[in-house]
RNA sequence: GUGGCCGUAGCUCAGUUGGUUAGAGCGCCAGGUUGUGGCCCUGGAGGUCGGGGGUUCAAGUCCCCUCGGUCACCCCA
């Protein structure tokens, strides 16, 4: 246990703050997102970050490591057994569970995740994910329409290099046999595996073919794949998936041992990775299938598909990639005032309502130092009353690119710097 | 949970084999004729050297602990 802190607070471990400028494109990568989301036909649904506690074993998996290790929670004051949520679908499902809107609801959402594990490069305790998920059918088009939503959108911020994997995880009626498949393999193999799977892989044998070490890597190699035990109904489901994502140009590539930690997963899944990014988390986004899981929360069966894409790690692709960039916003106007305040905070009140985006100092500055704080805002105008123009009931107008000044009547200022005189 | 590396001004860093009042650049503030930014010049503010303990005549420099950061394993976004 952490000793208690001395000093002033400090933000978590493995938590950040994004200052703005920063933030800025933050802002616009969640707004470019909303827009894409919104023209497929997905609207924003917000769901509490806190939850049951048994959502998550029950529909993330009692076994996966996400729950068993890594799950923030909490008891309330009222004992309740609550918490911060690990990942993004189960919630969307539990609200879909919960209210039963019509089908298929189609959500898109921005959302903070919590892990409990040692902070390294694009990897935090708290994340933040934006997603989408499609409840209520499980037309394989629709599956198509999810993940080119997501490629469209890595194209649309400049990421060239992002790769996309796809599996089919099958379903309940052709999973038993190939897991029988599979362990049959790995016993054979047993001896050939890395330390942690060795002995245990009875509980979940999928587990391996997820294990990165090279020891397990080169027994998975040569294991049974899950693309050649799918029964009839699920390979067509597969191959309708695949053949769209073909006739839409979305670039992918099989991969037949992704099986992501997370248990809910049947049929398609698949994983973005930008080989761009040094760090060992190159992953961008992944999702999948997941026709079991409103019936493993306690609801009737309902099918659904869905993505979830971490913001950090996407933005640090970006970077990788000298990809998005987002300038600083800046103001239309600085309001330089040398009346002592009073004219500038109304002149700037004035530009606001009139939709202009109006700042100014305060604290009784130079008017040098007024005109360097307005240099540095990126304003394009500089709009200046002293006592002279305050008698006059006229402003300064200053173009803060060139230099050039001149004076109009105070009421003149509005109509000149929204009417397009000045703007060009 | 395990391991490597690193903690000196807001930021990026320098601080010789331990030796006076801890420095630079950038940023910030003020001034450079009474009301005009950027460039330049001058000056200024700002640091419990992450914290605690120890060694020593003397510790930012060495040792231990601790907190934090960072990277990797594992897993995932």
């Amino acid at each position: 246990m952490a000793e208690e802190p001395t000093g002033p607070p400090r933000g978590p471990v493995g938590t950040r703050d994004v200052l703005w400028p920063e933030s800025a494109r933050w802002e616009q990568l969640v707004a470019r997102f909303a827009r894409r989301a919104r023209l497929a036909g997905y609207g924003l649904l917000v769901t509490p970050v806190l939850e049951e506690a048994r959502l998550f074993r029950r529909g993330v998996g009692e076994a996966s490591e996400v729950v068993t290790k890594e799950m923030y929670e909490l008891t309330d004051r009222g004992g309740r057994h609550l918490a911060l949520r690990p990942e993004g679908t189960a919630p969307v499902v539990r609200a879909f569970v919960q209210h039963n809107p019509p089908v298929p609801y189609k959500a898109w959402y921005v959302t903070p995740a919590f892990r409990y594990e040692r902070p390294q490069a694009g990897r935090y305790r708290q994340h933040h994910q934006l997603g989408v998920e499609a409840l209520g059918s499980d037309d394989p088009d629709l599956d198509v329409e999810v993940i080119a939503l997501a490629a469209g959108f890595y194209v649309e911020l400049g990421l060239s290099r992002v790769a996309l994997a796809v599996n089919s995880m099958g379903c309940g009626e052709d999973r038993p046999a190939y897991l029988s498949a599979l362990r049959a393999y790995l016993d054979t193999h047993a001896a050939e595996l890395c330390d942690e799977h060795r002995e245990r892989y009875g509980a979940n044998p999928l587990r391996v073919l997820d294990c990165k070490r090279p020891a397990c890597m080169a027994v998975t190699a040569g294991a049974p794949r899950l693309v050649d035990f799918l029964d009839a109904p699920c390979a067509a489901h597969f191959a309708r998936v695949r053949a769209g994502l073909d006739a839409l140009g979305v670039h992918h590539h099989l991969e037949p041992r992704l099986v992501r930690g997370l248990d809910y997963y049947t049929r398609t899944t698949f994983e973005f990775s930008d080989p761009g990014l040094e760090s060992a988390q190159n992953a961008v986004g992944g999702g999948g299938r997941y026709d079991g899981l409103a019936e493993a929360i306690g609801g009737k069966p309902a099918p659904g598909v869905g993505f979830g894409i971490g913001i950090e790690r996407l933005l640090l692709a970006c970077d990788a990639e000298a990809a998005f960039a987002v300038a600083a916003p800046a103001p239309e106007v600085f309001v330089v005032d040398l009346t002592g305040g009073e004219e500038g905070r109304d002149l700037a009140e004035e530009l606001r309502r009139a939709g202009l985006a109006a700042v100014r100092a305060f604290d009784d500055r130079s008017l040098k130092a007024q005109l360097r704080l307005a240099d540095r805002s990126g304003a394009r105008w500089a709009a200046v009353v002293g006592p002279a123009e305050k008698d006059k009931g006229t402003v300064q107008l200053k173009d803060l690119r060139g230099g050039s000044d001149r004076e109009l009547p105070r009421d003149r200022l509005v109509a000149e710097l929204s009417g397009g005189e000045v703007r060009q």
